[in-house]
DNA sequence: CATACCGCCATGTGATCACATTTTGGCGGA
DNA sequence: TCCGCCAAAATGTGATCACATGGCGGTATG
């Protein structure tokens, strides 16, 4: 929405799409506490909006996994648990390598300049540490090349995924801008000018799994990591205490 | 739902999961029309409840892609294009296979008793033309072996594009029975009683392939099968127009 | 007779209300 | 001091209402 770098969401024309957007947007970008519980009223209070927006984008985002929808009924960022966050990575690797390799076709000298343009953004993002921008604008990249043919399937599930990413890349992106050395960006750029299918699902999957490997020793050192109040046992402080280790684990 | 095969939704205490399951299991069975529009008022009264729950099950279903809000702000099943089925076979292909492949370890005797019992069950729905308890059972026949293990990440996804080729694979279904010559469920049980992985993968691949190649031609044969009146230049006939080639697609 | 205009009806969207359930905070007792 | 119970506040769910938009058919006009 804002100067991120994600992509303007068009048709915004009602109301709960306006709301949808700017909650997938703090999601992504990992404003959200995971754990949190979001209300409805609260939401709808904080954003100038009556309930019912809100209750239509947080049914559609639950519908997404980029939400939880508890047995309390209350809606909250979905814990992360290392199983689940390899099934995560495991998902992306297969469906952005594919639909990466798809797009080949597609791909223009336009399109990989306007990729060369959104990667300096990126690495300047990284220099100034916006973080906001760095996410935000990685994404682009990426979903830039998926998009470049009409894939009306990946597109989608892909950005599910990232959304249930998201909120954990966000806090252990320190680890990784320290770790990152090796652009792969610049490998898969290199591919796409050589029109060499095979680098650039290799690129593909080596960026994934290199800016994601080290949140897995983050998740192993803090267990179940955004697990609040529903997942314990501890029936109303767990939610802060957890909330500590989360902060703790950055 | 009901005799049909598929999993049994848990948590259906609200009355827009019982809605959302409902459409869920008219559009994965093809009961639905592709490009006929749902109004909300009208399920409603069909479904004998308020427009509130149906409004947040067709937001959900939206948001899964397996219906397409139009510029008019309906809301129908989305027309279905050669682009956009390869893109599905495709995704579903990388998706299952490897979901295939995460599940081996959790693979038990067990498991591969209850697949091949569902597996009889749709050779009895073939042979008896029983086309609802045959799609039913053919999900829950794969859905059974991805979920072994507590696959989070991939299911839902899995699940949106079975949605997304459901309403279209009802429609050529009688073409594809006819072509069923070789069973890969066989192939994949054996697979699994060999734990063979790379075996599981080529039959679980061969299997969508074979279930879904001769919707390809169905679908060059009608053009884009189910572009109702809002995709088409046509103002106002095309949507009867289309559903009769889509009719005579059949 | 064809076509453009106009008004009515159906529909989606947003807001609000009522009710059941859950959470929370405080109070009393062990 | 700690635990359990109870009342009050908060929240999700479902229903209903008001309004703006879009679609449809009838009618008047060239």
């Amino acid at each position: 929405m804002t100067a991120t770098g994600l992509p303007a969401d068009e048709d915004v024309r009602t109301l709960h799409q306006q709301v949808l957007a700017q909650l997938r947007e703090n999601i992504l970008l990992g404003r959200i506490e995971p754990g949190q519980a979001l209300t409805i009223r609260g939401l709808a209070a904080e954003l100038g909006v009556s309930a019912q927006p809100v209750r239509e984008a947080l049914r559609q985002l639950v519908a997404e996994r980029a939400l939880e929808l508890m047995d309390n009924r209350r809606v909250r960022i979905p814990p992360m648990t290392i199983e689940r966050f390899e099934d995560l990575i495991a998902a992306r690797i297969v469906l952005e390598a594919e639909a990466a390799a798809r797009a080949m076709p597609y791909v223009t000298d336009d399109l990989i300049a306007r990729m060369e343009a959104e990667d300096a953004g990126i690495n300047k993002a990284v220099a100034e540490r916006d973080y906001d921008r760095w996410i935000g604008a990685n994404y682009a990249f990426h979903s830039m090349l998926y998009g470049a043919a009409g894939q009306s399937a990946f597109l989608p599930l892909i950005e599910s995924l990232w959304l249930q990413v998201g909120p954990f890349l966000r806090r252990a992106i320190r680890t990784i801008s320290g770790h990152y050395t090796v652009d792969r960006h610049s490998e898969a750029l290199a591919a796409l000018r050589r029109r060499d299918t095979m680098a650039l699902r290799i690129a593909i999957e080596a960026d994934i799994r290199d800016g994601i490997a080290h949140i897995g020793s983050t998740l192993i050192r803090s267990e179940a990591l955004g697990a609040g109040a529903g997942g314990g046992r501890g029936p109303s402080s767990a939610s802060s205490g957890r909330a500590d280790i989360v902060r703790e684990a950055v």
